[in-house]
DNA sequence: TTAATATTTTAGACAAGACTAAAAATTATT
DNA sequence: AATAATTTTTAGTCTTGTCTAAAATATTAA
């Protein structure tokens, strides 16, 4: 059992290890969690003795096998529990990571495979990124932008790069939601906007639009 | 903005509050959250600090309004919960309790607010208690009088409404205090007194005596 | 009204987690 | 390679919440 400290290092090494592949610095943890690199070293030493990471003086850090389930795990309830906030109690996509940064630390496995279900097993949480599945495997459907779809292709929205609110006002008022299926109809070559079509209707997005929201493709 | 701890002392002294109208013993509260007094002593003083409790040393420990409503606040998430666990997440009424005591913790107005309109607005939980609105108020209709109860109808005394310390020594003396089963076998209509049964025992109640005592059906 | 008993508070200690300042190790620069 | 700059670790301190043991206060009994 890990305590709410040591469940956000490990979250944070977990991220950190997607985009950077070799051993996590001190620093760089210390930096993503808002806190000083000697408070680093000392829950590193912790986390060494749990085996939920490889450690060596100066050399940085790595998540064991170990590790890296745990840590996908807070990952996949974060995730549900943001699909849950916006799909459920009508959260809007840039106010749910707060609260699931709480509700992510609860322990109950029956309440986070229930959860799973009564959302529809989803694969991706309102910003688009994965949800890990139970043994903490990434689902390898990879996230598409809209600008990146060809004429005549279609997809689901997932998710958006960008999650200002005026953006996901814009989006709300011409009825761009998560879920939606849309198709390219046209894709204009001079300013690369796209003609769509999403519920039987024609809409025109602006190219920086399409480069802010995520597909997955159908 | 109270501590994980802090929550679980106010609510500890919360529901001692409810059955017991005195102020709270240090040793009560201990007991009921498996810690020691010298501990509650400590975490008292932090309480008062911040204005939730009233405290004198030596006396016993009582709630401020705003301790009250803060707890009360507590108790409705934790009873919203063990709704939503068992109206949508198909736990059951047995199993919630120790989840719901992680999520009353999450700290989210909006969370707690949608997630009431998505039960309907539930008025009690699984276990039959009442549900305290947004200002802390309690649905108090479960409270009934001795004297409303039918034949062959029996509940637990949970209170009394003339406490004159006359009242309380002529019950103690008949054996009737807070918790017992009581069962009416009896209702006389001329005098309207009551045959009752308590602990096996058979007992006459005047109409007087049942007008002054609080039952929780069963 | 003392003496015995029970309760409550104080005093001092400890573990978790974080911080500052200084030392040690590594990396970069000349 | 030697020095400078950077990163990481160590050492020591602080806060929160807890504990044990002892002292202070209240309550009960003789």
């Amino acid at each position: 059992m890990f305590t709410l400290s040591e469940e956000n290092y490990l979250k944070a090494i977990y991220h950190l290890e997607t985009d950077s592949k070799k051993g996590i610095s001190t620093n760089a943890i210390a930096k993503s969690l808002a806190t000083k690199a000697s408070s680093v070293t000392d829950m590193i030493k912790k986390l060494s003795d749990k085996k939920v990471v490889f450690y060596k003086k100066y050399q940085g850090v790595t998540l064991t096998e170990l590790g890296k389930k745990t840590a996908a795990n807070i990952v996949r309830k974060h995730r549900l529990w943001e699909v849950f906030l916006v799909s459920k109690l009508n959260f809007s996509w840039d106010e749910v990571h707060e609260v699931a940064e709480q509700l992510e630390h609860i322990k109950s496995a029956k309440l986070i495979n229930q959860l799973d279900a009564l959302l529809g097993f989803p694969t991706h949480d309102p910003h688009g990124d994965p949800i890990p599945d139970k043994d903490g495997n990434l689902n390898k459907i990879d996230k598409i932008l809209l600008s990146t779809l060809l004429k005549n292709e279609s997809g689901i929205c997932i998710g958006v790069d960008d999650s200002s609110s005026e953006f996901l006002q814009f989006l709300d008022k011409k009825g761009i939601t998560l879920g939606k299926q849309i198709t390219v109809l046209e894709k204009e070559d001079f300013d690369d906007s796209l003609s769509i079509e999403i519920d039987g209707k024609k809409l025109s997005i602006s190219n920086k639009i399409a480069n802010n929201l995520y597909i997955k493709k159908s």
